[in-house]
DNA sequence: CGCAGGATTTGCT
DNA sequence: GCAAATCCTGCGG
């Protein structure tokens, strides 16, 4: 499931210098060719492809031109599934990321929001395709603990935005600021 | 072959 | 709060 995937250890370039690990904490999910939302909803195209694959690959595309967004591709072999990751917690790192974000941001806020993500872990398309249940480059750690957790309308897409397919670990300053549902004034977050 | 739009971020007003 | 930056993908002719 996609909340399986929240308070997971994301490691980055294992074993060098630039070894980064951070913890997700908010991700989005994408159905198959069914959710207009979905790249996987115009079928199996190039691009798609890597969804309509195995679970536990990387999907990464460039959005806008200009930033990368990486998603793990989730459910059987060939439902077209996917998990957008929106937010981590660097845990370890936070030199390397903070040196490839040019501007002064919160240590909380590093890996906060899918382009920076992916700007920070330095994952682009040449990763794409890669199997993040093996070490590698980029790979996952299942870390099994219980953490708190909210849902909430998925964010940035024009299309069935509003299904409830966003999860994040509650009360996490790490959580996407355009994910942020509106806060009453004065509650200070 | 050309066109329109997008799972975003950032900086200035 | 709003608008720009920027390039790849998918569709129509």
């Amino acid at each position: 499931m996609a909340h399986d995937l929240i308070g997971a250890e994301l490691v980055v370039d294992a074993g060098t210098a630039e070894e980064v690990r951070a913890t997700i904490v908010e991700v989005e999910a994408y159905l198959g060719p069914e959710d207009p939302a979905s790249h996987a909803f115009r079928g199996p195209t190039p691009r798609a492809s890597i969804m309509f694959g195995p679970a536990g690959h990387l999907y990464v595309y460039l959005s806008y031109g200009m930033h990368h967004c990486a998603n793990v591709v989730c459910g059987p072999d060939g439902s077209a599934s996917a998990v957008l990751l929106r937010a981590a917690g660097v845990t370890r790192g936070e030199q390397v990321v903070r040196r490839r974000r040019a501007t002064t941001v919160p240590s909380d806020r590093l890996l906060s929001g899918p382009g920076n993500l992916c700007r920070g872990l330095a994952i682009g398309a040449t990763d794409n395709g890669l199997d993040l249940c093996r070490p590698g480059r980029v790979y996952l750690e299942a870390r099994s603990r219980e953490v708190p957790l909210s849902s909430g309308p998925r964010v940035g897409i024009s299309r069935a935005a509003d299904l409830p397919l966003r999860f994040w670990w509650t009360g996490r300053p790490a959580v996407s600021r355009n994910a942020v549902p509106p806060v009453k004034k004065g509650t200070g977050q």
